[in-house]
DNA sequence: CATTGATTAATT
DNA sequence: AATTAACC
């Protein structure tokens, strides 16, 4: 593939019926036309798509360095007797998370060795104390917390135009796609418009793109050795990324004193895979030509979604460990193994994903604190004690969150409880609704679960972890607004919602069906496909004069007729479908499904805490 | 190979 | 409402 010319396919990647060969890789240079340019939102079929994953380098070890007004010195950060993260000048010395203490100084005779910040009974905040003690400190992760944000919004101010969706403490999701060809249409304005002599006008293929220097800000993830590719527009959409990319990373390094590294590529799991190409305080393009050859070798279990149970059941069937291994899996086996995740198991191999970067609220929708004891609680009544500090700490963390937006309500409080090795366990309750959340009220709700939870039981109970969550933490409803009048003043959050609720509403005439009167009836009776982008919607006859629940029914048929439209498409691609999958219907493949489950290894059998 | 303390989303 | 799985 690395030699042939250009393929000139045509239309989009699911459309054609052709046989793939070389397993696959197939899509990599499609031809980009005018129309492409000028389209607006082609989403995740957009040729010019360009996805970046930017990662914070040992981001708590960098964050003590910068609170501590450290440079350029070995250090690690300690929880309770753990090193759970390691600056990159201490890894030169060998250290690593999961060395024991005493061998990291072994190693390293001045490391800096940072603990954690703490609450400590009596005290009102968490700190970083000369003594802790697991047996009486809870551990705090709000600083990082904190300096999370710091960056974040670093991110979105450097970057107007780009999507970003925080994917967890230290890193983010970007996509540059919009911005990106905003700044081609700027530097190149011949891509606006087709040459008057163009044989398809719009749809004549874009003239070749400028010679460019991909390498400037960037590591170039490599092609097969001794192989030349021609530049690509992708190419160059690649790169009008990484240089935007790199002026935030280093603005963010300046600023906040945290080093950076990003991947960027075509989608979001390539450019989490390019990220860790070059660390630290570096960023890596992977060109869609070398995309072949940075996967096949790759232990698929390094691949985001692959790293749990899913990659190692593969792993252990085909008793495999690399991409290039599971290539010639056809997706017919793979679907009668892994149902539903065949499709995007088989997808990912060849370089697809089509999840969407999606904008998320600054705010977390759950907020927990946990405990793990290496004294078990043996008491029903010892628990109180713990659930006051997990309250202690929510309160804290809630009504520090309702500084920056006092909309704040969480839904339900949640306790979870383990005992010995169990599987933990959980009880919860909506959490009422009050301008002032103090200690007494969270704790007082967890009690009530925790009486729930281990109240009745008879003989010994050794509780291992108990924690305290806040789930569906969101902007308070108008219903709760008049509860006791606190957001009079504002009435922000209600013009909010209502903004929402206008996005949610599907076109109308789509529907061609005029007993629908909410958005969950439109919902009930149309969706959009999210591989294909199609919507699919009920006919009239299927809905007039039917009960919700009967349209409800109607449309997962017709969700899984859909699915299995893509299913055959995908089974027509193969060098050698599967005869017996293609044509099982979807009845019988969830038949199947629900066997797999039923399959699956047994729970434990004791049950020691009381079920309701 | 792990721990602990998170967070999110999907499933039933 | 409760559990499970994935990731860092």
């Amino acid at each position: 593939m690395a030699t042939s010319p250009p393929v000139s396919r045509g239309k989009s990647t699911w459309k054609g019926k052709e046989k793939v060969t070389e397993q696959g890789y197939d899509d990599l240079n499609p031809t980009i036309t005018y129309r492409h340019i000028l389209q607006q939102n082609l989403g995740i079929r957009d040729p010019l798509r360009v996805v970046a994953l930017c990662d914070s380098d040992a981001f708590y070890a960098a964050c003590e360095m910068v609170r501590l007004g450290v440079k350029d010195k070995p250090l690690v950060v300690l929880q309770w007797e753990g090193i759970i993260a390691v600056n990159y000048p201490a890894r030169e010395y060998g250290i690593t998370r999961f060395h024991k203490l005493s061998d990291a100084k072994e190693r390293c005779a001045d490391l800096m060795i940072v603990h954690v910040a703490t609450y400590k009974e009596g005290e009102a905040e968490p700190g970083y104390w000369d003594e802790v003690d697991s047996r009486t400190h809870k551990v705090s992760l709000d600083y990082y917390r904190r300096e999370s944000a710091k960056v974040l919004t670093m991110f979105k101010e450097g970057l107007p135009d780009v999507e970003i969706e925080k994917a967890s403490i230290d890193e983010a999701f970007m996509d540059f796609t919009k911005a990106v060809r905003q700044e081609l249409l700027r530097r190149y304005p011949y891509l606006a418009t087709a040459p008057s002599d163009a044989p398809n006008g719009l749809d004549s293929p874009l003239p070749a793109p400028p010679s460019i220097e991909l390498a400037t800000y960037s590591h170039v993830i490599p092609a097969e050795d001794g192989s030349v590719h021609q530049l690509t527009w992708h190419d160059v959409a690649l790169s009008i990324a990484a240089e935007m990319m790199n002026k935030v990373r280093v603005d963010i390094a300046e600023k906040l004193g945290y080093t950076t590294s990003a991947g960027i590529a075509r989608n979001k799991f390539l450019a989490k895979l390019s990220a860790s190409y070059k660390k630290p305080y570096s960023q890596s393009i992977l060109r869609n030509c070398a995309i072949p050859n940075y996967l096949k070798p790759m232990p698929f279990q390094k691949i985001r979604f692959l790293g749990g149970k899913l990659g190692e059941a593969l792993a252990k069937e085909y008793d495999v460990s690399t991409v290039q291994d599971l290539l010639h899996v056809s997706l017919g086996k793979f679907f009668l193994k892994f149902g539903e995740n065949a499709i995007w198991v088989y997808e990912l191999l060849r370089g697809i994903d089509r999840n969407e970067v999606k904008e998320k609220s600054i705010v977390n929708k759950s907020m927990l604190a946990s405990k793990n004891l290496q004294k078990p609680i043996t008491k029903a009544s010892d628990g109180q004690h713990w659930i006051r500090v997990l309250a202690a700490e929510l309160a804290l963390r809630l009504n520090d969150a309702r500084k920056e937006n006092f909309h704040l309500w969480p839904k339900t409080v949640v306790l979870h409880a383990r005992q010995g090795y169990e599987v933990s366990r959980s009880k919860q309750a909506p959490f009422p609704f009050s301008r002032e959340v103090t200690v007494d009220l969270i704790a007082n709700a967890g009690n009530k679960l925790w009486t729930e939870l281990v109240g009745n039981h008879t003989g010994s109970m050794k509780v291992t972890n108990v924690s305290l969550a806040f789930t569906g933490i969101g902007v308070a409803e108008e219903g709760q607004q008049n509860i006791d009048g606190f957001f009079r003043a504002g009435g922000q959050a209600s013009k909010r919602l209502r903004e929402n609720d206008a996005d949610m509403q599907e076109p109308d005439e789509l529907l061609g069906n005029n007993d629908v009167h909410n958005e969950r009836d439109i919902s009930a009776i149309s969706f959009a496909c999210s591989r294909c982008r199609k919507r699919i919607a009920l006919s009239s006859a299927q809905t007039t004069g039917k009960t919700h629940e009967e349209k409800v029914q109607a449309l997962d048929a017709l969700k899984a007729e859909h699915e299995d439209f893509h299913f055959a498409q995908a089974v027509a691609r193969e060098v050698e479908p599967d005869p017996d999958t293609q044509t099982r219907s979807s009845t019988e493949r969830s038949v199947a499904k629900k066997k797999r489950k039923k399959e699956a290894p047994a729970k434990g059998i004791e049950k020691f805490f009381s079920r309701k």
